[in-house]
DNA sequence: ATCGTTAATCGTCGAATAACGATATAAATG
DNA sequence: CATTTATATCGTTATTCGACGATTAACGAT
């Protein structure tokens, strides 16, 4: 894959990008409308969510479920298994450091200028 | 690529949906250590940045010049040209939705409920 | 013990991403 | 006019993503 986090790059002036991986992961996860519905969904009804869930979103079942584990290895949701259901709820504390980089960078335009971004 | 946002499936459960497509667009967009850097860069740096982001980032020439696009087609930078170079600069305010999604969320932890989300 | 429900996983497929080198453009400068 | 500099674009390659259907797993209820 070539990653920019290689070890040969290690030491390289790319070394400081290393900061911005973990932020990466969870604005990737963020990146696709159906993930950011199904958040939506865990914010609405602060109740954790079994499968009406996949209604809702209307993919496929098991598409609905890779969607999850992606939000869940994002460590933005969590899910509490009470068979033969799963009872999700956001974890709105994973976002923080995406929100605090958004929120620094986001204030550019309306206030004076800050130290650090990461 | 079967999207969400097909037309059939424009009247189903899933339509919802579609208000989160450019909130996903910007999430992913940001889904880069690279584009993160490139970004810290540009808000360290208010000045807009030459070709100087490539040494900082580390990455081929042209595979950092693809980044700068992407950025500048989700509407997160724009590039005055001033032959032969390209004076990036950031444009905090298309982060604007991202951020406020992302503090409706996050402030679920800290504070009571509000009522909408997008 | 079988059935029904819910979720996760597997296998597959096409499309999109990410990276690179090589080439093309465009303008200042020698 | 030839060079240099800075960018963008093209073509290629390998990987990842997103979707689906089919299968499996786990458990409650009949």
């Amino acid at each position: 894959m070539m990653n920019i986090c290689d070890e040969r790059r290690t030491n390289g002036p790319a070394s400081f990008r290393r900061e911005f991986d973990n932020l990466a992961l969870l604005a990737k996860a963020l990146g696709h409308p159906a993930r950011l519905g199904i958040i939506k969904m865990l914010y609405e009804r602060q109740t954790c969510i079994g499968c009406d869930i996949v209604d809702q979103i209307g993919l496929a079942q098991s598409t609905t479920s890779e969607h999850l584990r992606i939000l869940k290895a994002a460590g933005i949701i969590t899910g509490e298994i009470d068979p033969p259901r799963v009872c999700y709820s956001l974890n709105a504390k994973a976002l923080e450091p995406l929100n605090e980089f958004l929120f620094t960078i986001a204030s550019e335009s309306t206030t004076e200028r800050r130290n650090s971004v990461a």
